[in-house]
RNA sequence: GGGCGCGUGGCCUAGUCCGGAUAAGGCGGCAGCCUCCUAAGCUGUAGAUCGGGGGUUCGAAUCCCCCCGCGCCCGCCA
């Protein structure tokens, strides 16, 4: 049986047994009358395949004591307090101390991932997480999607971690580029293709009538003047223009299960005022002055060679003083704001922190990632150079349809396709999210439409062969109720199943880290290892065929297991497909 | 030229922040497993001077310095 007071206790997972072992360990430290310097992990704490918590601290001391790591392991070993609950034993190897989970702690584990709503984390902050923001010059291309990939897992993973968060879009309606667009829709015709696609042809075709037609440019700073002044014609085309190309990438992003809470359009902060506030406080910093006819400030005492603009010549205002009014009402908006910016942001981002804190505003958490190129270089909208995320995913569904034709072709044609649109969705999510930002990458075809073990629809798999196991087992036996009650936890010792429960546990540690370091792709690597888990139990533990109490057991594991599994995808933003 | 980032088996990547016990996966090779809960799975095998060189340390893929290669940036664009 299990305890059911741990149930209600709450939150026995990992992060506990850090917790437990931690007090074990500066307990023992203290008796010995030893001391850690204060600093991260100075208990020298890791996991590692040796045992479920090693911990190396007697490295640290061994020159301030001027003993050997093993004696002092040993001390260290003996002054443990016998009284613990989620630790098993500890283990003395030489000068590692090997801390071992408990049964209580596995069979906690095992209550907890049974239960409802089992992974809501501690965090309480408000997080705004800015994220896509892509010009609506024409639609998002594999380059723009890392972006929103990226952020909306973290907008998953923060909002699992317990926080509010809110997802926006910055709008960039009064940069060059959309007035370029709105002089592409005078002089060309949209036509009926997807809005955001229709956009990008009559953008393009302006940024190549410009290479022979100079007139072009002017036209387009006549719309930049004009709409800062709030010149109603202009304001009309433009919103509508941007309303439209919004419209088609919104349609894109939903493809992806990616939705913002929220629309800003820089526009907002200069009718508002905020602007001009900015750079009003600015100037109170004694580092503005006129040059050339522009309004700048100086940075150079911070690192920064070059001034940065706040107001054109002609006194229209700049993408990074927009910017700093909108990065103004954030942090006032928030406990936390984090920004999404592609790796050419780096400089301008650093400016821009600069600034705030010059103004003393809090500055956004920036997650920089780096470049995504084709096999023929670097994509560019204006020259027409990318492959967009409509074509990605229409070919990842062609792809994924012709899978599950092949796997299931009793299925009705709706099934199929239904199938193939989670997958391919997961498909490209798990594609991108994967890779460490901080890896320039090069699309690659194979790779995406690869649906085999690092890719979403292996983790997929994995949940759908445990919906199959708990529907056949719910078929012939008892109420789901009943069997949480009734099953025997301790029958659970095998390799696979103790492999599998801890494996569940490390569930709140990966989305406390990545919550905290902002690194997506850690959950994206948990997936994939809670997936092998549970293929391994799969593999080698039957459920339906085991005697009746051992099968009860398992059936409760694969319970826990799919719930630990929808929960990681559902985190990710992948579909916890229950057939495929 | 300067700044930032990256360099891990043939190819793609995790591990690097915070140094610890045999460098972990995938793709591709090779050899196996469907009268057995979905084979988008599982098992085994071959394959790595962790870009190069110095340094710090009891210990370096991880920290420091130099060099090489690649990417991004250095606009009154965003």
């Amino acid at each position: 049986m299990i305890d059911k007071d741990l149930i209600h206790i709450g939150v026995p997972m990992f992060l506990d047994f850090i917790s437990e072992v931690e007090l074990l360990l500066t307990g023992a430290l203290d008796r010995c009358g030893y001391k850690v310097e204060e600093g991260v992990n100075n208990l020298g704490l890791d996991l590692c395949p040796h045992a479920d918590l090693a911990s190396s601290v007697a490295f640290r001391l061994a020159p301030v004591l001027k003993k050997s790591p093993v004696a002092i392991a040993k001390e260290i070993h003996q002054a443990i307090s016998p009284e613990y609950k989620y630790v098993e034993r500890v283990e003395l190897a030489g000068p590692y101390l090997n801390f071992y989970m408990s049964r209580l702690f596995l069979n906690a584990v095992l209550a907890r991932a049974l239960a409802d709503n089992a992974w809501t984390g501690r965090m309480t902050e408000k997080v705004i997480v800015e994220h896509t923001s892509a010009n609506p010059d024409g639609p998002l291309h594999v380059g723009h999607i890392r972006n929103s990939v990226i952020g909306d897992t973290l907008v998953r993973i923060l909002r699992r971690a317990g926080c509010t968060v809110d997802a926006e879009y910055y709008v960039n309606d009064m940069g060059r580029q959309e007035a370029m667009v709105v002089v592409g829709c005078d002089h060309f015709q949209l036509d009926g293709s997807k809005a955001d696609h229709a956009i990008a042809r009559v953008y393009i075709a302006a940024n190549k009538e410009m290479e022979t037609n100079p007139g072009i440019r002017a036209e387009a700073d006549q719309v930049i003047l004009r709409y800062e002044a709030g010149d109603p014609e202009i304001t009309a085309k433009i919103q509508s223009a941007v309303k439209y190309a919004i419209g088609g990438i919104e349609e894109t992003l939903h493809r992806m299960n990616i939705r913002h809470d929220s629309y800003h359009w820089e526009s907002e902060f200069v009718r508002n005022g905020s602007v001009a506030e900015v750079v009003g406080l600015l100037e109170k910093t004694g580092l503005t002055e006129w040059e050339d006819g522009a309004y700048q400030l100086d940075l150079n005492n911070y690192g920064f060679e070059k001034k940065m603009v706040l107001k054109r010549t002609n006194g229209t205002s700049l993408y990074i003083t927009r910017d700093l009014a909108y990065h103004r009402w954030k942090s006032a908006n928030s406990d936390r704001s984090v920004d999404i910016l592609g790796a050419d942001h780096k400089l301008v981002s650093g400016q821009l922190r600069t600034a705030l804190r010059l103004l003393d505003v809090r500055e956004p958490e920036v997650v920089i990632f780096e470049f995504v190129s084709l096999p023929t270089g670097s994509m560019s909208t204006r020259k027409g150079k990318f492959i967009s995320a409509d074509e990605l995913i229409d070919e990842v569904e062609k792809q994924a349809f012709e899978e599950v034709k092949t796997r299931r072709p009793e299925e009705s044609e709706d099934f199929l396709r239904e199938v193939a649109r989670q997958v391919a969705q997961g498909a490209v999510r798990y594609d991108v999210v994967k890779v460490s930002a901080d890896k320039a990458t090069t699309f690659d075809w194979k790779q995406a439409l690869d649906f085999e073990k690092l890719s979403a629809p292996f983790i997929q798999y994995s949940h759908a062969r445990a919906c199959s196991i708990i529907r056949k087992g719910d078929q012939t036996h008892q109420t789901p109720e009943q069997e949480i009650q009734e099953f025997q936890a301790d029958l659970l010792t095998g390799e696979n199943e103790v492999a599998l429960i801890k494996k569940i546990a490390e569930f709140d540690l990966i989305i406390d880290r990545a919550a905290r370091e902002l690194k997506p792709h850690h959950l994206a690597t948990y997936a994939r290892e809670l997936a092998e888990c549970f293929n391994h139990f799969y593999r080698f533990s039957p459920v339906l065929d085991a005697a009746p109490e051992l099968r009860d057991a398992r059936m409760a594991l694969a319970r826990a297991a799919r719930n630990a599994l929808r929960t990681t995808l559902e985190t990710l933003g992948i579909s916890a497909l229950e057939t495929m």
